[in-house]
RNA sequence: GGCGGAAUAGCUCAGUUGGCUAGAGCACACGGUUCAUACCCGUGGUGUCGCUGGUUCAAAUCCAGUUUCCGCUACCA
């Protein structure tokens, strides 16, 4: 038997938190591609995904739902699952972190990684802010003061675990350069050597006193091993890892990984922290860490508040499994951010899917019932013009593997459709309908036929990667030069008029507030909620020290050194305050003049960007982090107190 | 503020180490065709290749400066 070359491919594990919008099932779908391109050039592949499903936002929302964390994240993960499966995707192992193995596995790593020094119990040694629970260095703090609410901090310590990745940072310096294709796309490199590899690495905290939903620390149980230890490790732990030198014959196979798929908000964690803790576990590190761009709505991105998130399975009702995929896939670039509307949506099906594709395979299957009852062979009369035809059906194999290797999925989509447009120029060239009206052409439009027939199964196999399902359905209608009788309608053509008329009614737009003033109708039934971290217990007297008054901007303006900054002039009472606010991006000057405003006075002025700023404007934050100045809901004079 | 990236046709973008009249897809217009899902094929652009200088026989491509946008990071009282 030959051994055939493995391929290990991971997703990142999706977070259980909720149900993952088109975004997430990206990732999922382009790892499926490259799978099974893998899989299809001979080589033996394990593609892992799975759920991430610690941490104290699950603990939280568990709560809220009146369900324990497990029975929570047992839900979400199914849900995703279900997801993946309608995507139709390939994964060999859906890991959980909530498995048995990989929690026994993440415990003994955590130990291993303890008794060898590279995980000491330490102190955040530092300032600590009772109301932010924050520690902060000496040299974070403000003017002596927290950096998060300017408030006094106590020197203070708390117990945790850290990891010392010190250690490690010179060998991961030297193997980042060494490999130039380990961090893909190769701009990110730059991005994780200047900011964090070069200036010096900060130990990391790897365990939380603060909550309980996490994989306890065996030998200190009030500790949980924090995210990125348990979470990362997923990638070892699926395919058989054990700390204790008793890894599977399937881990010894198959590490180290070839490929990380993930999205780019969580490079740092792959190609920094976890290749170190690999260096300590004396394991290889992966091939290449790929940290794809994102998929973005139209106007902005999703968000649920703007009711403009796509989710796949409602997708795949309007377009179907295959057409999704290759949306997704299509319309992604390799390094830039890609977009994805309705319009856009409409327009491929329409333009790539039905006309071309679809149209292809049917008038193909038309015409060979026609002239020949369903069926036909090779006569063998070449023309000239088949040459180039035939030229492009064996390079485009080709080059189709030169773009995967490359990772460049949507470049090798696009040259399985420049196959199909030359099998549609093809048709035109050799103009069966007129060789048809001809008795003695007979074998050559046989001939036609058969060859446009090996070019439409050669891209349909190609296919089988992308749009897997599309890919067998061609086969079946015209394999071997062997006709179905009725073509199947492979992708029905939209009408885009129709198609926003149908959202519009599944997501009714939620009204602009038309500049903020009049009070918004009540919420929709789907409202969406955001819980944060919980803070201590304050005291009245501690409320009490805090001064709210309303304040009137009389003036607003841009602080230059500044991205985010606002200064504005406050009114409040019979003075004006100076404060400076980080809500540019949501707040021009024009827009701020006039406004009265929640203000928090007495707290102790600092330096921002080198303004003096004397105060708080008070803003509401939803989980997309747009901000909402706080306005009394009556007319209310400057100066007025909020208690 | 620090580091990096990008600016090319109405839209989305390609343009390898500087080299012939700057490309593709979509949209649009016209022409052809009828096997086919009103489809397919062909033809069509006065695009200041962000702006200003410079190097060169030659620059979208290299250098300097400048504007705008983006990413990471810091900051965001």
């Amino acid at each position: 038997m030959s051994e055939k070359q493995k391929y290990y491919i991971t997703t990142a594990i999706a977070y259980t938190s909720g149900k993952p919008h088109i975004g997430n099932t990206y990732e999922i779908v382009l790892a499926d591609a490259i799978a099974r391109y893998r899989r299809s050039q001979g080589y033996d592949v394990f593609f892992q995904t799975g759920t991430d499903e610690h941490g104290q936002k699950i603990e939280l929302k568990a709560e809220e739902a009146g369900i324990t964390p497990k029975e929570f994240v047992d839900n979400v993960s199914a849900e995703i699952r279900r997801i993946w499966d309608l995507m139709d995707t390939s994964y060999d192992k859906f890991i959980r972190t909530t498995d048995e193995d990989h929690e026994k596995q993440v415990q003994k790593i955590f130990k291993k990684l303890y008794d060898q020094g590279d995980i000491y119990k330490g102190y955040y040694e530092g300032m600590y802010c009772t109301p932010c629970e924050s520690f902060f260095t000496e040299s974070q703090l403000v003017d002596g003061k927290c950096p998060d609410c300017g408030r006094e901090v106590q020197p203070a310590k708390e117990e945790a675990y850290f990891f010392r990745m010190s250690k490690y940072a010179d060998r991961l310096i030297g193997y980042i350069n060494e490999h130039p294709e380990f961090i893909q796309p190769v701009s990110r490199k730059n991005e994780m050597m200047n900011n964090f590899l070069l200036p010096g690495l900060q130990d990391l905290c790897v365990s939380r006193t603060s909550f309980k939903w996490g994989i306890p620390v065996d030998f200190d149980p009030k500790h949980v091993t924090y995210v990125w230890l348990d979470a990362l490790t997923n990638y070892i732990t699926g395919i058989g890892y054990d700390a204790d030198g008793n890894s599977t014959e399937q881990f010894e196979k198959l590490w180290p990984a070839d490929l990380h798929l993930i999205g780019k908000d969580i490079i740092r964690f792959h190609t920094i922290y976890w290749p170190i803790f690999l260096m300590a576990l004396g394991l290889p590190l992966p091939k290449q860490v790929f940290g794809h761009p994102w998929l973005l709505q139209g106007d902005g991105k999703m968000s649920k508040s703007k009711g403009n998130v796509l989710y796949a399975d409602e997708l795949v009702d309007f377009f179907g499994v295959d057409a999704v995929r290759y949306f997704v896939l299509h319309e992604m670039p390799f390094e830039n951010d890609g977009v994805i509307t309705w319009e856009l949506m409409v327009e491929r099906l329409n333009s790539d899917l039905a006309n071309t594709l679809g149209n292809l395979v049917n008038r193909t299957v038309s015409m060979t019932n026609k002239y020949f009852g369903g069926t036909v062979t090779d006569k063998g009369v070449a023309e000239d013009v088949d040459t180039d035809l035939m030229a492009v059906i064996e390079n485009t194999p080709k080059t189709v593997d030169a773009k995967m290797d490359g990772l460049r999925v949507a470049d090798a989509i696009t040259e399985i459709f420049n196959l199909f447009k030359r099998c549609n120029k093809y048709i035109d060239e050799t103009m069966p309908w007129v060789l048809a009206k001809d008795g003695e052409k007979k074998d050559r439009l046989e001939t036609v036929l058969w060859n446009l027939i090996q070019g439409i199964t050669a891209g349909a196999r190609l296919l089988g990667s992308f749009m897997p399902s599309t890919s067998k359905k061609i086969l079946e209608q015209l394999g071997d030069g062997h006709v179905t009788e009725k073509p199947e309608i492979l992708f029905q053509r939209l009408d885009l008029e129709e198609v926003m008329k149908k959202v519009e009614e599944l997501h009714p737009r939620k009204p602009e507030d038309a500049d903020g003033d009049a009070a918004q109708a009540g919420e929709g039934a789907g409202e969406e909620v955001i819980d944060i971290e919980p803070k201590d217990e304050i005291t009245f007297e501690q409320f009490g020290a805090m001064q709210f008054q309303v304040g009137e901007i009389i003036a607003c303006e841009e602080v230059k050194k500044s991205k985010k900054l606002l200064c504005s002039q406050v009114k409040i009472g019979s003075q004006v305050k100076q404060i400076v606010s980080g809500i540019k991006a949501h707040y021009t000057p024009e827009e701020m003049v006039g406004k009265k405003v929640m203000v928090l006075v007495n707290l102790k002025p600092a330096k921002l960007a080198g303004v003096l700023s004397e105060g708080m404007l008070l803003c509401a934050e939803d989980a997309d982090g747009n901000l909402s100045l706080m306005v009394p809901e009556k007319e209310m004079p400057a100066g007025a107190e909020i208690c």
